[in-house]
DNA sequence: GCCTTCCTATACCAGTTAGTCCAGTGCTGA
DNA sequence: TCAGCACTGGACTAACTGGTATAGGAAGGC
């Protein structure tokens, strides 16, 4: 048994047995070290091993602080479906459907800010997390973006992360609105579920920092298989 | 990352979120400092980097003060049922189910930070507007608000309004979670729908500025007469 | 003998803390 | 009108913190 395996397991018996109230910190490294009877170096192994588990937090120059079992804040921020899935844990899974080039409605040229009618790249994909499909994707590029997009393959791949790639754009901003459907025929074969089933849908347009459209999103979840969190901030 | 940087970080967010409103003045050094349980020194550093990007003013013996023109727009705003129905043009209703003091199940205690069984106020509303039923909406207080809002009458009134008047309580934040889900046949019933129709669930634990839970709630929205609209920001 | 691995000991650095003292501001009450 | 006073940011100090680098000792395998 090494030191530093020693130094780590008093350490565990003192936090789980209550003897560093959550939120506090901890005695400095030097006196630690002392108190345990191993070098400094030594014991910033141990520390180090449980700052990895989640048993303590470092701060520089300030100390070692026990974690306060307070429920982090999510943030209000826009992650997309791959980062979404990586930040539980799962692989996100995207099969393209359909990719061709078409033009836009009047509807679409609106929110785009382009012509009516002007060529558009509609983008279908079939979402999963680990092969579990999840969400059923419609993307419309506007016409600035075909060119460099309209043979993008986009298997498994981050919408978000080729835009950068092959665009150089990076989306800001998303005005976002959510509602409940039903299921029709053809979703519900799609995500696996039965016709009528409640389905989250989500319309979404992306700009760039200033404010230029950059997409225009329609996305179908699984009514049971996704939720949808945000932060909302009361005006002042 | 360093405690200053991290201060820093905390404050921009907490202006940008419109936590002090343009123009107000920032609580004094010693007392930011507490909250942010850094020291004044660090908290000082924080504070002379956001002067120099112009996020604060300062004023010598006075304190800290937010510039009066608008630093950016802030995230996805928070409306009450009231505010959104009275911005559509619409007569916000709310008819009182129940309310009444009951112990908290063990998940309310901890999303609202206080006692297993402590008592709570629940009050469960059927929402419209201009009489036309389109939520059934559940709102737990917390103990401390439970004598101040036991007999209040919450009757075609907002309760964000009445939590400020009779409880000096401002909601600033709110963490929301939205997924579909079919109706019930009670819920169908109160809503006026068949039963499975697709019904857009809210989940909410609302925050007064400086982080207390003031409330959880849970909203039952019909799925064809109600969209919820956010406007989400990528993380730089 | 020679290498690696683990540990100790020491020193220095930059960031942080707690504390003190100061002068200016703004309110209150005589 | 003015004196008193609580509070503010401004400035400074001494002590302490983790972060990092260095050198050396002890044990074990080859």
């Amino acid at each position: 048994m090494t030191a530093s395996i020693q130094a780590y397991e008093r350490l565990t018996r003192d936090l789980t047995v209550g003897r560093y109230a959550p939120g506090s910190r901890l005695p400095g490294e030097r006196d630690l070290a002392g108190q345990l009877g191993v070098s400094r170096a030594t014991l910033r192994l141990a520390l180090s091993r449980l700052e990895s588990e989640g048993t303590l937090q470092r701060s520089a120059q300030r100390g070692w602080f026990v974690p306060t079992q307070v429920l982090s804040e999510p943030p209000s921020t826009l992650q997309s479906f791959t980062e979404m899935a990586r930040a539980r844990g799962l692989r996100p899974t995207a099969r393209v459907m359909r990719q061709e080039v078409r033009p836009a409605s009047l509807d679409e040229a609106a929110k785009l800010r382009i012509a009516p009618a002007a060529p558009v790249l509609e983008i279908d994909r079939l979402r999963g997390m680990d092969g579990t499909p999840v969400c059923f994707d419609v993307v419309v590029l506007p016409s600035v973006h075909v060119e460099a997009m309209k043979d993008a393959d986009l298997t498994d791949r981050s919408l978000y992360d080729e835009l950068r790639r092959l665009c150089g754009i990076e989306v800001h901003r998303s005005a976002y609105t959510l509602m409940a459907e039903s299921a029709d025929a053809d979703l519900a074969r799609l995500l696996g579920i039965t016709a009528g089933a409640p389905v989250l849908v989500g319309d979404e347009v992306a700009y760039t920092a200033d404010g230029t459209p950059v997409l225009i999103g329609h996305n179908k979840y699984r009514g049971d298989a996704y939720r949808f969190e945000a932060d909302l901030f009361r005006r002042a």
